[in-house]
DNA sequence: CTGCAGGGGTAAA
DNA sequence: TTTACCCCTGCA
């Protein structure tokens, strides 16, 4: 581990606040000056905009600029997406604007397995609650500057928790899919190295949906957000819903439409790009 | 202060 | 297709 620095000239599409609060993590907090700092992948970093220009510095187990490069997703053209997305109708050019700096991580994805499992009918305070507590308990300790960080733990430091434990931590009734899921990913039941190296979305969705506390949304959460990154998903939750039955459907129960149907106009209107559509949607809509 | 609905879904009936 | 599920928060 070794304190570097890294700065980020004249960024574009890149604000703090569009990628920590979009809803696709649960580490960064702001600090006091309005930057964020964050664990990930076993490094510490924080991150602050100067003007146009980002300023990552930290604590990294390998060359800072590749790692942030690879987690923010720096080498992806985020104007040319938004560009594409804005031109489908106006209110994609409307929410695109409102959350024009969002990147879409890339998250370790057992990391992000374990976290969207955790955020099954839950809100954010207390997932991310839930998250610090398993990283102290079962992480690693990282001092940077004087402070204290966890790194989220691996499925092996995992492995002898018992449902008994989570369940202390807050878990509630995730306790046991916690501990199953742990448990299909140690006996490789699942197997994640397998899983990124396969192309096909639809047959990484199916294995996801094996795990315990994975069904459809989580599933679509975890290959959009983490370091699978696949774009052609469209995960629906009740905000999404929500903003395409606005926009799009206009049933007076948005409750009573199908999830096909949300689906099949996803993909009718955003193709390939449907689940960068989502996330500047959502945003848009639960910010509104 | 007590009571109760509901939250960024899943699994079981 | 409907319902219970743990825990916390907001609000009547």
């Amino acid at each position: 581990m070794k304190e570097q620095e890294y700065i980020l000239k004249n960024a574009n599409s890149f604000e703090l606040k569009d990628i920590f609060d979009c809803g696709q993590c649960f580490r960064w907090n702001e600090e006091p000056d309005g930057s964020y700092t964050g664990v990930f992948k076993g490094n510490v970093i924080n991150v602050k905009k100067i003007g146009k220009d980002v300023c990552f510095k930290g604590l990294c187990n390998g060359n800072i600029k590749g790692i942030v490069e690879d987690y923010f997703d720096l080498n992806r053209d985020y104007e040319k997406i938004k560009h594409t997305l804005a031109k489908i109708d106006k209110n994609m050019e409307t929410s695109v604007n409102h959350g024009s700096g969002i990147r879409i991580l890339n998250q370790d994805l057992w990391e992000t397995i374990i976290s969207f499992i955790i955020s099954a009918n839950n809100n954010i305070p207390r997932i991310k609650g839930i998250i610090e507590r398993i990283s102290k308990n079962y992480g690693d300790k990282i001092v940077w500057e004087g402070k204290e960080y966890y790194s989220f733990p691996t499925a092996k430091q995992l492995e002898n928790v018992t449902v008994e434990e989570y369940r202390k931590l807050g878990l509630g009734f995730r306790d046991i899919r916690l501990y199953e899921t742990t448990k299909m990913i140690l006996d490789k039941k699942v197997d994640l190295e397998k899983l990124k190296k396969e192309p096909n979305t639809l047959i990484v969705r199916e294995e996801l949906l094996k795990l315990s506390g994975v069904g459809p949304k989580v599933a679509d959460c975890i290959l959009l957000f983490s370091d699978l990154k696949r774009f052609d998903v469209f995960p629906i939750d009740v905000w999404v819903r929500r903003v395409m039955n606005d926009l799009y459907i206009k049933e007076a129960d948005e409750t009573k439409v199908s999830k096909k149907r949300i689906e099949t106009l996803a993909k009718e209107k955003f193709g390939d790009l449907q689940g960068l559509a989502q996330q500047y949607l959502f945003y848009w809509r639960r910010e509104a």
